[in-house]
DNA sequence: CGTCCGCTTGACTCAGATCAAACTTGGTGG
DNA sequence: CCACCAAGTTTGATCTGAGTCAAGCGGACG
């Protein structure tokens, strides 16, 4: 998620808005849970997910620190994904009428989110988009070509090659041996934790 | 796409905005575009898609009449795809200055465009989450499960099975297959253009 | 030192992509 | 009214590549 983080949090002219520390997988919403509250993350990392009816979890969505979630469902009665800690994380929150109140009454702060919005529509798009397509190599080359720096095509990874494999839709064996291939065929060139596009 | 159409379009307490009609297949504006223009559909339907570099299009949205396009790109400094007209359409075009002016003033409007942003996101994530999803089956009673009416279980298809195929990320061939297996299963019913979930 | 987890590779299966062709339907124009 | 065309729909045959199950390696961390 290449979000651009808020860059301040929601201010409601109420008391400061607490802390909430999370463990890794502690969940925080779930899916059709009424929502009364919108959350700014302090720490850590936070996974969207679904259910399947097997019971699998499918990824939609990813937020790191400085991010908010469920802004999408400021407007709507339920939750529509579970949201689960990935690695400990704290979120600071604030409550739903309070924030449409703020965003009613100062267009700057509604302007942030606008914002934010805005470029979430055109992150998920790009996502869409990799998993429009049907091979493996070239949905991993579109995913490194949306990081990678754009003159030196170097992406510094941020996460595991395993959930990189679910952003994209793969299995993380499907995934590596697709790397492998795209290396060996010179496409990209792997160091550490650096990636290349070439 | 189920965006919740736009109540009303956007007064920019200018002149009122020129219709523009479109062709099949017209061009409105293509990706790196500079954004200079947001839209409303005033009549037919629009492709929002990118091209990859072997020339094959992905279609990455869809919107129709009373929607909006390029909303997303409000804030960013070029389109981030093409938008062509399927099937003959026309829009009202507002030109950007005026309708990010009539934001900041206006903060009604404002959330008129939440709200709006709002249900792409949830719509996207929806489509994220299909797209997932790795067997046909699944993706088609997902993608029917959003559409079909809660109580009957009926949708009233308003596009092909060629078009939806696209929209899931499977090739048409795929899809009728699929199709096929479904209803000898009895999973779905298929009567003209109504799909019923059983 | 042992466990966990990400990483990596192998073998096998099968579903979906691809290429091909026929049928249906709706619309156009002679 | 019918020939014709375009596009969606349907089915067949083939093949590739991703899913699945399985197993081994290595580093991090307690």
């Amino acid at each position: 998620m290449t979000d651009s983080p808020l860059a301040s949090p929601y201010r409601t002219d109420g008391p400061a808005p607490r802390e909430r520390a999370l463990a890794d997988g502690e969940v925080l919403f779930r899916i059709g849970e009424t929502v009364t509250e919108m959350y700014v993350i302090a720490r850590g990392r936070l996974r969207l997910e679904r259910h399947l009816a097997d019971g699998r979890a499918v990824l939609i969505g990813r937020a790191v620190a400085g991010e908010t979630v469920a802004e999408a469902s400021l407007f709507a009665h339920g939750y529509h994904c579970d949201c689960v800690a990935e690695g400990p994380a704290a979120v600071l929150s604030y409550r739903r009428d309070r924030v449409l109140g703020a965003l009613r009454q100062d267009s700057r702060q509604a302007a942030v989110l606008l914002r934010h919005l805005a470029a979430q529509v055109q992150d998920l798009r790009g996502r869409v988009e990799i998993l429009s397509l049907h091979a493996a190599a070239p949905r991993i080359l579109a995913y490194l070509a949306a990081r990678a720096d754009p003159v030196t095509g170097a992406w510094q990874m941020d996460r595991t090659w395993k959930s990189v494999a679910e952003e994209i839709g793969l299995t993380h064996e499907a995934l590596y041996r697709a790397l492998a291939r795209l290396e060996r065929d010179r496409l990209i060139v792997r160091d550490g934790g650096l990636v290349r596009l070439s």
